[in-house]
DNA sequence: CATCAATTGATACGGCATATCATTAACAAG
DNA sequence: CTTGTTAATGATATGCCGTATCAATTGATG
């Protein structure tokens, strides 16, 4: 698990390189943080985990991340933005499942939202150009706990 | 149109009235303000068109009408959250269509987005409690002119 | 008219994110 | 290794958006 986490954030950090950013030891902190993390998480808390980094890094790094296709943005259902990171599969456009009690998160493939967005907006001739999507409920985990909201 | 205006104002507050809420004078302005919405509007906007009324009572007002689904919650592209009047046919949950360039929004009827989403949550044993939903473009009317990103 | 709860709005507060900008550090070139 | 340039940093200020507080006011009701 450590070295997956090392193996992750040189990772990330090479994307950022790939990208023309620089190698920083404040980003490289900032890099191992989020690397360390197994679910979606908010700018603040990433900040809370980093004192010594100035709060406009972990910003500016966030951004970079997001930017470059390897973490994305996630709205909770209290509209929180959270930031989760990608997996390597799914780089592309998705969405998620998102667990509104344990806050686990699932990567939604095989849905054909897209095509058939695109067939009800065409009658209409309305051109997409983008969409967003955040689906909120229960994982199979949490679903017959007791005290969860429905 | 100002006829509409004021049909329409009065029978927003007949909601809010149904629903137990005073009849006031702040009320009525704010009320009267979104009546004369043609699109969707930020409430630091509608708050703007009513000097004299505090802000407190705006937002509180939006969040009654919300509640009462005369007005429902619209997210920009940008990430802005805009308000958007409600059609008297249209007053359950449904999703738009915005437009990226003159703001202009169509409601999405006809798509089946709840049940695909169940059927592919099903399989994973994910009970969908609710979703969050926005899809941007062009309008038929601003499709083809230029100066429009893509 | 008297009563009482709902409403109002000025103010303060809070979260979240970005703008500014002088200082520092990275990296390439010599 | 030294140097020059340029990106990056971070302290600070600023800004937006929305809510909490609470004394004063107002609407509804009998």
């Amino acid at each position: 698990m450590r070295n997956r986490n090392y193996a992750l954030a040189d990772q990330l950090l090479e994307t950022l390189e790939e990208q023309g950013h620089r190698d920083t030891e404040p980003r490289r902190k900032v890099v191992a943080a989020i690397a360390r993390k197994n679910r979606h998480f908010t700018a603040e808390e990433l900040r809370g985990e980093l004192p010594g980094i100035g709060r406009a890094t972990v910003y500016r790094s966030l951004k970079l991340l997001v930017q470059a296709g390897a973490l994305c943005r996630v709205m909770l259902a209290d509209g929180a933005l959270h930031y989760q990171l990608n997996d390597s599969a799914h780089q592309g456009h998705h969405h998620h499942l998102l667990c509104v009690h344990c806050g686990e998160s699932e990567d939604l493939q095989g849905c054909d939202i897209e095509g058939q967005l695109h067939s009800v907006a065409a009658a209409r001739q309305f051109q997409i150009t983008g969409h967003w999507l955040e689906v909120y409920g229960q994982c199979y985990d949490c679903a017959d706990r007791p005290g969860v909201p429905a």
